[in-house]
DNA sequence: GATCCTCGAGTTCT
DNA sequence: CTCGAGGATC
């Protein structure tokens, strides 16, 4: 035997040696050597493919780190896409989704594969022949970014999977988690070294992925676990979920230890609340736990409702709640000069994010939870975005603590305050005298769906108000740029950008300028009727009380704001202003909106969830209502279809319970393609 | 008069 | 997203 044979040799049992020890130590959490040990090894087949580079090969533990930084990643299409999970928050949604699927599959019960959902980034790795060819993150679920060199870094993901039987291709589907206290010691390194610190685990590994030099990447803390499978090519089918995770693990992909087979619903929320009940322990955060249908064929049966498995649900742990301290309570004036406690609170990490403001709503609610400043208070983020205060630790009341009491006149103007009977709602009577009620108004004119004044934001109004340039909503068109070049941070770019914004708004519809005045109680969608029943804008001017009510949809209330809005001379004058400064729309002829258009697909009530893959909100919005069909917000018995985008909220569970038809995207702009030509 | 369906308005943080 | 309330319907 020549030297260099056994050379290739050594470097072989050492790739497998270090290999093994690599699983033992991230998937299975079983070391049976020392981290001094492993090193030596290490060590050992680094010095031989330093001495005969020609030994080294892509798989090998030393070619982890790549050392060229990327100028940026390329796209990866998925070559099955990645799904979203359609999600549970209590147990009646497990019940019925039990129910569903014993419905669909008519059987008496069924075994779930309970598993832990992680916090952290689904990656896909592509496995070529058994060695790991490409990772990407999710995206938009078909397409992510290639983010190989990254993702070869993280010790947990083998780049070669271990056995001869391997397929020639496999996707393998995860999770890239940090454990909570890696995180923590590499924030401590973080602190120390005086660098930015992370928020939190979840955003830590997401930023690793993100980096554009993998050298960087391997300086975290990354874990893998793998919870599942895309395309495979050459693969020995396995017919349960259970059985690919042994076959996932003896590939020596870390799969995770706590997924288990459990029989019915009961079965199922018993694992929900044994994790529960755990989670606090767990080495790694969790947002809930999965179910899936075990058995394939039942899976292939039950099929996909937009791009969500039916076979499939995400249980969700409750929000998380944290206690914080209120350090006092201001009020905000809103457009409509409605006054709104907000509890400025003590900073605190809950939820994923430092949470400082919690609204109150109004005075009742901080009666009814009965807030104090100084209270220490339980703090959560309701629907995972905005935080809400609880409740109140009457226990830990400090006697200093001080009750909230609206001010009975306007913390910003000194108007007086009304509260009408009945009325939930405290008041600030200054009208456009009041600059934050100005303010408010400006912004609401300029916003995307009234004037859609590009450059306009808050930071902007609140400059132009306070220097008096801007009073009334005509001074908008009036403001030159000689004006504009006095302000803070208004260069000659910005200055000009705006006024491009400005002028560009001039051409706009009956619709949008009649909403963008403000009328109260005139949102978007009565200003469309408005427009469509008297079609021209003098027309709206000359109707009396009666004329408003005839419109649909238009009662006492509304009727009475608009011809209260229309009594004020000032008000009329802003129109006129408005108008001589150029604002323009196309004249449509009056229309009765008493008939309605018949037809078959038309008339139709949408409802949009979640993000949609390439469509905005307004963009299909705008889409249905050029087909003819209607976009409301809330899921009732009278919605047709409920378009379902990922990360759908509490509406898609609405649109189960009563029924109702699921479209995703493709759905939609399929049957919007069928209204197009069966109306030509 | 009760109930259901929509719309309007206000809100947080990155 | 959620609450409150206006408008329509039975």
């Amino acid at each position: 035997m020549s030297g260099a044979e056994g050379k290739a040799r050594r470097a072989a049992a050492l790739r497998d040696a270090l290999n093994q020890h690599n699983y033992r130590y991230y998937a299975l959490d079983q070391p049976t050597i020392s981290d001094a040990e492993y090193d030596t090894l290490f060590n050992e087949l680094q010095a031989l493919e330093t001495q005969f580079p020609e030994l080294v090969t892509s798989d090998s533990p030393t070619q982890r780190v790549g050392v060229a930084p990327v100028a940026g990643f390329v796209s990866a299409q998925h070559r099955v896409p990645m799904l979203s999970l359609n999600n549970a928050f209590s147990d009646a949604d497990i019940h019925a989704f039990d129910k569903r699927v014993r419905e669909a599959l008519d059987v008496a019960e069924v075994d779930y594969f309970c598993e832990l959902k992680f916090d952290g980034l689904a990656v896909n790795l592509t496995y070529e022949n058994g060695i790991l060819v490409r990772g990407a993150t999710r995206g938009d679920g078909s397409m992510g970014e290639d983010v190989t060199a990254n993702l070869r870094t993280i010790k947990a993901i083998p780049l070669r999977l271990s056995g001869t039987a391997t397929p020639d291709v496999l996707e393998v589907r995860g999770e890239v988690i940090m454990f909570k206290k890696d995180f923590l010691q590499m924030n401590h390194r973080q602190r120390e070294a005086g660098e930015k610190e992370f928020v939190n685990p979840r955003n830590a590994a997401a930023g690793a992925l993100r980096q554009l030099d993998p050298r960087t990447t391997a300086l975290r803390p990354l874990r893998f676990f793998a919870y599942g499978m895309g395309d495979s090519l050459g693969l020995e089918i396995a017919t349960t979920h259970a059985s690919l995770l042994q076959r996932l693990a003896v590939f020596t992909l870390p799969v995770n230890s706590r997924g288990r087979v459990c029989r019915g619903a009961e079965s199922v929320l018993n694992f929900y609340r044994e994790i529960g009940a755990m989670r606090p322990t767990l080495p790694y955060e969790i947002d809930g736990v999965v179910y899936k249908v075990n058995r394939f064929d039942f899976q292939a049966q039950l099929g996909f409702v937009s791009r969500a498995p039916r076979f499939a649900i995400a249980h969700k742990f409750p929000a998380e709640e944290a206690l914080t301290e209120v350090l006092g309570i201001d009020v905000q004036v809103g457009r409509t000069g409605a006054l709104t406690p907000v509890a400025r609170l003590k900073p605190v990490f809950v939820g994923g994010v430092t949470v400082t403001n919690a609204t109150l709503h109004n005075e009742g609610e901080v009666r009814r939870k009965d807030v104090r400043i100084g209270d220490t208070v339980t703090v959560r983020r309701a629907g995972d975005v905005i935080p809400e205060v609880v409740a109140v630790l009457l226990e830990r009341r400090p006697d200093t603590a001080t009750a909230f009491v609206m001010s009975a006149t306007c913390p910003i103007c000194g108007s007086h305050v009304v509260r009408g009977e009945d009325e939930v709602v405290s008041r600030c009577t200054g009208g456009l005298i009041c600059s934050a009620q100005r303010k408010q108004a400006i912004l609401h004119f300029a916003s995307r769906r009234a004037m859609d004044i590009e450059g306009l934001g808050d930071k902007l109004v609140d400059q132009l108000v306070d220097a008096g340039l801007i009073k009334s909503l005509a001074d908008i068109y009036t403001v030159s740029r000689d004006q504009l070049s006095d302000l803070e941070r208004m260069g000659d770019k910005s200055a000009a950008n705006l006024l491009e914004g400005i002028a560009k708004s001039k051409q706009t519809t009956l619709q949008r300028f009649i909403y963008a005045l403000g009328i109260r109680n005139v949102g978007e969608s009565t200003a469309r009727d408005l427009a469509r029943h008297f079609g021209s804008l003098e027309a709206l001017l000359d109707a009396d009380l009666e004329a408003l009510q005839r419109v649909p949809d238009v009662g006492p209330v509304v009727a009475q704001a608009v011809v209260d809005f229309l009594a004020e001379p000032h008000n009329r004058e802003v129109i006129d202003a408005l108008r001589r400064h150029g604002i323009v729309w196309q004249e449509a002829a009056r229309r009765s909106t008493t008939t309605t258009v018949p037809s078959k697909v038309g008339g139709k009530t949408f409802v949009l969830t979640g993000t949609l893959p390439t469509l905005t909100r307004d963009d299909a919005k705008a889409r249905i209502e050029a087909a003819g069909g209607k976009v409301v917000g809330t899921v009732s018995k009278k919605t047709n279809y409920v378009v379902v985008g990922d990360e759908a909220g509490s509406k898609l569970g609405k649109a189960n319970e009563l029924g109702i038809s699921l479209l995703d995207e493709g759905g939609l702009l399929a049957l919007l393609a069928e209204i197009e030509r069966t109306n030509t």
